[in-house]
DNA sequence: ATTCTGTCCTGTAGGC
DNA sequence: TGCCTACAGGACAGAA
């Protein structure tokens, strides 16, 4: 489900929430949402620890309890953390699959309908294989305009495509690599090495710009994503393209179309997108 | 080496 | 209303 900027959303609240909580006592529901470990050892090795800060890596959320010891958490389609102050109600649902106590008497549970999410105890981060291969943040060093035209002209992968890779940015996912090309006004379609220079220079700039955008208005809510206090995120308003198949475009009179590419649904505007 | 396809799951929206 | 199919913010193994 999140993309970058609704996991820097939920990492955000997840840091002014939890900082310096101690895990009091975890109700494991459904031992498969844990990774490498069963519910029971994951538990037992999380009691008593303490949330230092909250990190985030692309779309990995990673809870720092000690030097050598982090509890990562992957999103993936449909994981989320909903959080309850002491006191109030906590709800759950069918998806609920682990439910976090605090000392403080605060709560938060992990939701996760679909069960593709991740959440696993490491030692060290560099032992997991997502982190280490992970491309650069869009706010990195690494991230320059020569470095974006290097990178690009070794690929032959439609660009789409290529925006979506891990491997090469960290953060970027369905809705965001639409609206990023809507915004650089490139076809979905276009071949990574094939992109004129000047469409770099759209590209590179507007990566960043749409992100933080997202990231001010807290996310983009299509079906599932909510906030730890069950809220969705006002990106939603501001979509061009995702998810508006056959609608007039907001720019121009043509109309935006979908098309899959691997395996995943594109949308773009034929006359705005070149 | 790079690129593409299918798979892991469950819920829900939309067509008939 | 109810069935059936298609599809959903990701990542990765295995095939081409």
């Amino acid at each position: 489900m999140p993309e970058l900027p609704e996991v820097e959303t939920m990492r955000r609240d997840l840091e002014r929430l939890l900082q310096q909580q101690i895990f009091s006592q975890i109700r494991v529901i459904d031992d498969r949402v844990i990774r490498g470990i069963s519910g029971q050892k994951f538990r037992d090795a999380l009691l008593g620890e303490r949330i230092q800060s909250v990190g985030r890596r692309g779309k990995a959320l990673i809870f720092n309890l000690r030097q050598d010891k982090f509890l990562l958490m992957q999103p993936m389609m449909t994981g989320h953390f909903i959080y309850f102050a002491a006191g109030k109600p906590v709800s759950f649902n069918p998806a609920t699959k682990i439910i976090f106590d605090f000392n403080s008497g605060d709560t938060m549970v992990y939701n996760d309908h679909r069960l593709f999410g991740r959440i696993s105890l490491v030692k060290d981060l560099s032992e997991v294989k997502f982190l280490r291969d992970i491309g650069p943040e869009p706010w990195d060093l690494t991230y320059q305009r020569p470095w974006l035209a290097a990178a690009l002209g070794k690929r032959t992968v439609p660009i789409k495509t290529l925006l979506m890779n891990q491997q090469f940015l960290a953060g970027i996912g369905n809705i965001y690599a639409s609206e990023i090309l809507f915004k650089s006004g490139i076809k979905p379609q276009r071949r990574a090495q094939t992109l004129k220079a000047q469409e770099i220079d759209q590209l590179f700039s507007w990566i960043p710009k749409v992100l933080e955008e997202a990231i001010a208005l807290r996310g983009t809510s299509m079906l599932t994503y909510r906030d730890t206090a069950g809220e969705r995120g006002n990106f939603s308003s501001r979509v061009q393209v995702y998810g508006r198949e056959n609608q007039d475009c907001y720019r121009c009179a043509g109309k935006i179309r979908k098309i899959v590419q691997a395996g995943r649904s594109t949308f773009f505007c034929a006359t705005c997108q070149k």
